[in-house]
DNA sequence: AGGGGCAAAATTGTATACGAGATTGAATTT
DNA sequence: AAATTCAATCTCGTATACAATTTTGCCCCT
């Protein structure tokens, strides 16, 4: 429980953005910050380095895991097909209380996107998904589901939340509401296929911005400035 | 590197039988066996816990993971998407060079199962397994396939082992020279379909097994003798 | 002035120590 | 004799200590 919550504190600076990819995770500073030892440090960031979101690299500091251009697209590719399997199987399996609160969530989803309201879209954004796995009633499927949305959360999350980015809102929140029908209608091949072209084209919207920052090369990458 | 090898050791501990479903791992005793100190132990066993194939509970021993019947059908329906998913990437995308060898497999597992040959049986259906694994050319997906069919070999390892239960070998070869057919055919729906419904018949047959011994239960489970 | 090398500081990986909680077993009671 | 309780032992979780390697910064050389 503990230790959950320690994790979850360290994944949460990331989240958050505190932390970047590539930015050095100093086990004796984060001890200091959470005040424990780097035992329970150590035990945290191993766990979030099987996960994906940590790289720990052999007697060199763990950073913010990076990835390349085709790392990514193979990010997104396995998180799109698995929310994809999510999808279709929610379609088939979720309960009729799931159902009502996938409809409240698309609605308040359209509220804030005629509002404008970024903060409340990202975090109905999050919801949409996390309702999904659930819905699929496989909980290896639901935790699959989950890490690889936090692996690539430092590379989707911020775009969304940024405002000198004019990303429309409106584009994401109708792929969210097709899914949304395709689920309720238990159209599951529907609701897979177009999870997977909606995962897509987040990831296309994701390499894009990315280009035009010149925050990912080929091979490897160097952000210009802290 | 060390890390790993520590990892697998211990993983190995389980793979090859010498310690089933609802076992103690014991930090100090594996300290002593390996020679290290219970550090790098806990790190290990942290790994192997995330990976789904222990079981950490606060304060109490570290287990071998034991799945009761719903976990265990999540645990293959999940395993038998992702393995569906390999099949299909792999139907369209494995080299000329993965396509003989896996020609090669097959041959080879059609001699194991005329010899009756169960342990060059056992090796030639894993070999099968990660070569399509490998042939989807997306290192997410490969590492959740092959994380997922670890978490479940302590109950699928064991029954193709043992020389009293007489399954018969034809059977998984005549699936897999299907599947295999339909990957060289570039034919990834039936890939993808011929993958899970193979999968699911070792559930099936598995599941069969557990009963028959009275493994498994419906909620939590406890083994008769060691 | 710029680059290479060396030494000092810092950081990781492993070992060890210690406290808290769980397990075990025996003794006592019913 | 069986069950319950209490104490001793054992195991885990965390802190601390130490060794090994990397990183950093300064000095010297070209």
């Amino acid at each position: 429980m503990k230790n959950n919550t320690l994790r979850q504190k360290i994944s949460n600076l990331i989240v958050s953005g505190e932390l970047r990819p590539g930015d050095r995770l100093d086990e004796q500073s984060l001890a200091e910050r959470f005040g424990v030892s780097r035992t329970p440090i150590r035990e945290a960031i191993l766990q979030l380095s099987s996960s994906g979101l940590l790289e720990m690299r052999p007697r060199r500091s763990t950073i913010v895991r990076r990835f390349n251009a085709a790392a990514l697209r193979e990010a997104f590719e396995a998180l799109g097909e698995i929310e994809g399997l999510c999808a279709s199987y929610a379609a088939l399996r979720m309960s009729e209380a799931d159902r009502l609160r996938l409809e409240d969530l698309l609605s308040a989803s359209e509220v804030a996107c005629w509002e404008g309201d970024r903060t409340a879209a990202f975090e109905l954004d999050a919801e949409f998904h996390e309702l999904l796995h659930e819905g699929a009633r496989n909980h290896v499927l639901q935790a699959t589901a989950e890490s690889m949305r936090l692996r690539v959360t430092p590379y989707s999350a911020a775009p969304l939340l940024d405002e000198d980015f004019h990303a429309d809102l409106s584009v994401p929140h109708l792929e969210h509401s097709a899914i949304g029908k395709a689920v309720l209608d238990r159209d599951s091949d529907n609701a897979r296929k177009l999870m997977i072209k909606h995962v897509s084209n987040n990831f296309l919207f994701i390499q894009n911005l990315l280009k035009r920052d010149g925050e990912i090369e080929q091979s490897s990458s160097s952000r210009a400035k802290a």
